[in-house]
DNA sequence: AGAATTGTTCGTATATTTGCGAATAAGAAA
DNA sequence: TTTCTTATTCGCAAATATACGAACAATTCT
């Protein structure tokens, strides 16, 4: 059981659904994705956290790949990283399809 | 800003990548949507991590819904949880496909 | 009964996450 | 220049997560 690793895929895999594992950065997902807006103002009046905390979550979805900002003085305008989001996107479906439940093998 | 909540489905979908945010718990639930084995002590050898850990991770996989245990005496059988699988998967899946990159809407 | 096998639970240490208010930065407006 | 707006960063506290070895529990084997 020693000096195994995880394949690079687990490590992505995890790596994004890590990311999306909070309820405001699937809601900050969810908002982006909807464009109703892109900027951060109107992602905070969405959210019922303080500002520090959603900079803080928008961070963390940037640092993984699935967003993006740029600033547009005086504003920031996020949007989703459409290469990353459809990548994460692939990874999933592959993931869930690859278990032998889909072909009606899963045991119980 | 204030009193605002997530949907029930921004948690679920939260829990359920929350779950997956770890990559020993991709490569287990890997490795039981193989079927290569469902008991604990072939988990256990596919991992560089302790037992004490392996229990860990197997124990929130299971308290996510995503799998299942069964004592299986004097081993122990886990298993995909089909249905919550595939609650994943929609869930998952939809949400991919609601953004408006879908569509090629999206700015950038 | 005693020993071996298989996993879980306990206790503990360390690291990461989540959240907030205050302080800061940077450009626009007065 | 001062002030206002907008968003990030800092400093801190509290809660969770990750990991391990040792102790336990439950059953089987000798």
């Amino acid at each position: 059981m020693a000096d195994k690793k995880y394949t690079s895929t687990q490590e992505q895999i995890a790596r994004y659904a890590k990311a999306m594992g909070h309820p405001a950065r699937i809601a900050i997902l969810d908002f982006l994705a909807q464009q109703k807006s892109c900027y951060f103002g109107d992602i905070h009046e969405e959210l019922p956290i303080a500002k520090a905390t959603v900079s803080q979550h928008l961070k963390e979805l940037k640092e993984a790949g699935l967003i993006q900002g740029e600033i547009e003085t005086p504003k920031v305008r996020y949007c989703i990283n459409r290469e990353n989001w459809n990548l994460a996107k692939e990874l999933l479906k592959n993931f869930f399809n690859d278990c032998a439940c889909q072909s009606g093998k899963c045991n119980k």
